[in-house]
DNA sequence: TTTCAAGTAAACCGATCGGTATATCTTAAT
DNA sequence: ATTAAGATATACCGATCGGTTTACTTGAAA
């Protein structure tokens, strides 16, 4: 299911139905049954468009993943592209937003890679690829700094991050992401800037 | 299954085997069946210990509270109990060890919380108390040097550790826990100390 | 007007799920 | 010597798992 690839209506109801209840109640927790009948489908239907259970979690974190970028640079377009700091801190207020709306249930994509331990689930690519890529959005705007070295502190905010994020849904925090950020905003300015001579 | 209770021989066996399985694999995809096999033990004799599937599980979370706790205090007792600079430094330490051993799929507590969707699943008050157990034990630590406000910084220590344990298994790093302990390091130098006066 | 993709309805498949039942054996404590 | 706990072996239970099959209907494009 390709990124522009339209989907029949039933196709949409599906898939909108599994991506509730995987991220809801978790993958295995979900037989393609419940789906079918939830989204007022036959499983032949089910079938028909997505080949298999293995590949509806596929179109499932494939979508998710796609939703949160589109989330991510929605926030972060909001702030000019010379201001590399603030579209970095604007990173956990977009998540800030996310988490609140649809993410009660900590990270969707480390929650599915704990119920795919298979090494080869194809689903386990689409979420390493996910995690690589915020971390590398990181070092890429760090980069737009005169960084020594932007990569050890590209990786500390990504973990500030997936640790946010995972943490998020214990309910456990009094002033939301505004701590993360101060931390984040700290970890920046501890960076070293290049030396302008040689 | 109590912290004292001794366990009979099977249902050693088969806590042993249910926890190796469980974390692998994940709860879900691993049946009683296959548990009591891979134990050399029959379904009745599981059944007699355990009760349930669920009250396994449980049995599996606290185990593993307990273990990973006394490799923590282990981990911690090496240094004195007027460094708790040091001994917060140290937490970073015992996850970095505890994680290149027996945690090669993240969290335990994290994936299992992803599994355990049902609010009133026993499992799931065993993962919150545990770690809620940790954010305190930061607080704590940082409530013996005279901070005016420790609880933020305990916060930030918090997340930085579960970030840095979930995202572990993702193979990305180059220093593993370096860079965390110096981000740790900078967040406790970072507190404002109390003012002596008054 | 024909054709074809998209859909419904419902039965069916073998395998596995968590859990129970019955009957027998071993071993250590009373 | 007797009892009771811990264990084995094995068959069984209803329910659900992911997935398939056959037959029929609908609607829009060629």
């Amino acid at each position: 299911m390709g990124e522009t690839t339209k989907m029949t209506p039933a196709a949409r109801r599906i898939l909108d139905t599994a991506s509730e209840l995987f991220y809801s109640k978790g993958i295995h927790a979900v037989g393609v049954e419940t789906i079918a009948s939830e989204a007022g489908v036959t499983k032949k239907t089910l079938y028909d468009r997505f080949g298999s259970k293995d590949q509806l979690i596929v179109a499932y974190l494939e979508e998710r993943d796609q939703k949160w970028r589109k989330h991510l640079f929605s926030c972060m377009d909001e702030v000019p592209d010379d201001q590399p700091v603030d579209k970095i801190l604007r990173i956990f207020d977009a998540l800030e937003n996310w988490m609140s709306t649809r993410n009660k249930r900590g990270c969707a994509f480390v929650n599915a890679l704990a119920e795919l331990s298979e090494e080869t689930h194809p689903g386990r690519k689409v979420i390493i690829e996910e995690k690589k890529w915020l971390k590398e959005l990181f070092a890429s705007l760090l980069g737009q700094l005169q960084l020594e070295n932007p990569d050890p502190i590209a990786e500390q905010l990504f973990i500030l991050h997936e640790g946010l994020m995972v943490t998020y849904s214990l309910d456990i925090y009094e002033r939301g992401t505004a701590g993360a950020k101060e931390t984040a905003h700290m970890l920046i300015q501890s960076a070293d800037y290049k030396k302008e001579e040689a």
